[in-house]
DNA sequence: AACTATTGATAAGT
DNA sequence: TACTTATCAATAGTT
């Protein structure tokens, strides 16, 4: 092979030379090394992150954070990192699988217990949903929007399975 | 140089050789040739991503959306996908300038986002959220869950509008 | 899916 | 921080 032929002849050449083993894949003691390496890797992944996307037409999303808070990211054309999270988002918010972390991420809002009552169930829904439509984007932050579509999703989710219950449950309607 | 011995020995080796040209970073026409470079680069693409976060310690965060639809993703150890992108997302709605690559400066994460007031609106819309979730299917009629549901969906879909608008565009790396 | 020739990435050195 | 080069890793084309 030529790889064989290729060592035998460095061999000859570069006889005293330190030999640079394998890297292991362990977090890199040295802090400058770590730091030195972070630059070359990142810059190498993000490469790879565009490559992939470009080559391969899908759509890619990648955030990095150095150790020193430093953040980097990369979004494939035609989309933001926003709009790649959404999409995997609702996708984990339907699949059970990828379900987890949503429930582990999600923001307890339920502490407060009582509410006045206003009406019926659905008809505060309504009133609600209404205003949700008019608030300002502003006015939320991201994790609060988040949160939010999370538990309306859920929402929908125990709706549209109390639908089927009683679909599927009651002879015929 | 070592490169070019190598090269003048195979040139002596494999004289009918096909040439195997440097990649072009365009798109792969060939459908199954794009499959095919899909599935090597991704793995790849994945494995650099989760040495970047190990041997520097690093936060990454990476979604795959495959031509075809299919999701792949990895976040570093100790992390959730949401988390980072949480992570990413305050940092963006407190920079004004989401051109991070360009900062220069360590940035503070230690920020406190306000808590959202008791009684606000997203507070009322997970209240009620929830309690559709626990309501007796047969408390309510097919046509209230119906109705319901459409109001919550409508309510979720001003949501996400209110996300997408809340999202900016990527500076690619 | 497995195999190599080749390109590409990068650890260490400067 | 940037450049160089020896070495290792990824992968394009082939089977």
């Amino acid at each position: 092979m030529v790889r064989e032929e290729l060592q035998l002849l460095q061999q000859e050449k570069g006889k005293g030379k330190k030999k640079r083993g394998r890297v292991e894949l362990r977090r890199i003691d040295d802090r400058i090394s770590r730091q030195v390496r972070f630059s070359k890797r990142r810059s190498g992944l993000f490469k790879k992150a565009c490559e992939l996307s470009v080559l391969c037409d899908a759509q890619v999303a990648l955030i990095v954070f150095s150790p020193a808070g430093r953040v980097y990211e990369f979004a494939s054309s035609n989309s933001s990192i926003g709009e790649i999270f959404s999409r995997y988002w609702d996708l984990a918010n339907t699949i059970p699988d990828l379900n987890i972390e949503a429930r582990e991420s999600r923001v307890d809002y339920n502490i407060q217990k009582e509410q006045p009552s206003v009406g019926s169930l659905p008809d505060q829904l309504n009133i609600i949903a209404q205003r949700a439509m008019e608030v300002n984007v502003n006015e939320m932050s991201m994790a609060e929007i988040r949160s939010l579509e999370e538990t309306v999703t859920s929402a929908l989710a125990a709706i549209r399975n109390k639908l089927r219950m009683k679909v599927v449950g009651s002879p015929q309607t």
